[in-house]
DNA sequence: ACATCAATACGAAACTGGTCGTATATTCGT
DNA sequence: ACGAATATACGACCAGTTTCGTATTGATGT
């Protein structure tokens, strides 16, 4: 249980969820999934994805010439975290608050059956 | 329209959230505050909201030797525009997600009171 | 075989955020 | 009036992040 937490960037942030989402990839892929969203250079990517295996954000077979990398970290388990410290910081520890704010931005469309979802989450959370 | 929006840093926001709450306040009660919580030097504190000042999101009075300072940006924007943030570099812009995140974790105590609100929030959506 | 292309490794520069030391000015108590 | 306390201003440093240039090594096509 010893492994502590490790905080990506903003930058292995947006590099996880291109992982996330392929599941395996190399540096090439990943760059070109990040280069369609901005400008930036293949070695910066490359460089990035080095730093986050030293430390241990990521996986990589280099049973090849051409790495492959895999998300070392959970996609839940990272986002709860983050979650958890954005409503620290942000709204005083209050989720209700960010939950409020979020749905009542009216910002993003929400589907009616996000809406169900929650509605049903919300009706167990008020039984207990 | 053209004063661009300024992201407040880490440190910046838990001044913000101090200052939110006393409206008006010298930076030793701030640094008192904040010295609670953190182990931090009162210049440090200084230092902070300084550049704080000319980023523009405080204002100060400084008809006085101790001068008085005041939140520049508005708390509910400020939020706003955090959360959106977060939810489009995280939760992939979706934020059903988070609020599904934030509710289902379970970390959280939400009061009765709590529930009802989201619950009439989220009625009053979907009737649209 | 050799030129070309693609991949990794490495280091350095530019930037940012946070920290504090020190200098200087003002106020206050006695 | 003078020393102590308190305020602001300012510069410097350190650590972490992001960026990219360059070197080197491995693969490929003709």
């Amino acid at each position: 249980m010893a492994t502590k937490y490790i905080k990506p960037t903003e930058s292995e942030l947006e590099i996880l969820n291109i992982l996330w989402q392929r599941d395996v990839a190399t540096v090439r892929e990943v760059h070109e999934d990040l280069a369609a969203a901005k400008d930036v250079g293949y070695t910066t990517t490359l460089k990035l994805m080095q730093i986050m295996h030293e430390k241990g954000l990521v996986k990589r077979d280099e049973s090849m010439r051409t790495h492959v990398y895999q998300p070392a970290v959970n996609k839940q388990h990272t986002q709860k975290h983050l979650l958890n410290k954005f409503i620290d910081t942000i709204f005083g520890g209050s989720s209700s608050q960010l939950v409020l704010q979020a749905l009542g931005s009216g910002s993003q469309k929400i589907s009616a059956e996000e809406l169900e979802q929650m509605q049903t989450l919300i009706n167990n959370l008020k039984k207990k």
